[in-house]
DNA sequence: GACCTTACTGCAAGCAGCTTGCAACAAGTG
DNA sequence: CACTTGTTGCAAGCTGCTTGCAGTAAGGTC
């Protein structure tokens, strides 16, 4: 369970910025400090659901993009399939196993190396990875 | 223009696993093997209408399956929007410009040495990407 | 060349994942 | 309490595919 303050904090942000504060957006607030990275729009809907049984997902996705203008969430898409919502401090990039999903994380350090790498062949910077990378964990790279 | 021999080729090859060759095939074959790389499937279908108007869409996306099955095209995504197909033979990792969608080539040797590097670390390998990367090219990074 | 099997095609409909338009509603301000 | 204007729910729309189906026609056989 997440401090009652971020929450409040959040909500006094959007007041400040002449948002307004719902029910609604107390909820999914909730829902996205105190759960799981990696949670689509779709498991937002139906996990405030619990709470409050009527927020229509078109309020999910329209309260993300709020959240995503503030910089508080980033979204990626991890493959085909819906995109997953994060807060924008776990920020990271992702490897995703094609063969059973798993999700891995890459240190940003590394990130930046390649970057770099990158950089001084094509010019090409690598940013903020929307897009995780295709990959193949341990377990599914040693069956293969 | 290519050697007409290639698409023929190709055709024979289709023959020889059963399946049948029909001028839709034959002219989405050409547009392939002479259109540049990174074509829409409705791009595809497009240009193919210049010799043969009545292809459909759902033609070219079941050949292009076929051909993906026989393991001479490939798709990627590069980004939101329609994937982009090209033959396997032009296999290579992608970068794309978040701000202008310039695309770049990610050579095989450094993304080998990534995936190396990522190994080593979580135990995810690199593959086939499927999904471009997500970068900003020379001229857009010197703007931002 | 006729015949037959079965792959291929076009069309319409369906589906996922969002996005948009709009009327009803309700925060927050004076 | 009234009023403005941001927010919500719903229905409809949109893109990028995918599927079901009846009709067409490749390509092998006689």
């Amino acid at each position: 369970m997440p401090r009652p303050d971020v929450i409040e904090l959040t909500l006094d942000a959007i007041r400040e910025q002449g948002g307004r504060v719902t029910d609604q957006r107390r909820a999914i607030l909730r829902v996205l400090f105190e759960g799981s990275d990696h949670v689509t729009a779709d498991d937002l809907a139906t996990r405030v659901h619990e709470q409050l049984p009527d927020v229509h997902v078109t309020t999910v996705y329209r309260f993300l993009d709020t959240l995503a203008e503030m910089g508080l969430v980033t979204h990626v898409h991890l493959g085909h399939g819906p995109a997953v919502y994060h807060l924008s401090a776990h920020r990271h990039a992702h490897v995703v196993c094609e063969r059973c999903g798993e999700i891995g994380v890459i240190d940003d350090a590394v990130l930046r190396g390649w970057s770099d790498q990158l950089e001084q062949g094509s010019g090409f910077r690598l940013v903020d990875q929307h897009f995780a990378f295709a990959g193949l964990c341990r377990g599914c790279s040693a069956e293969a």
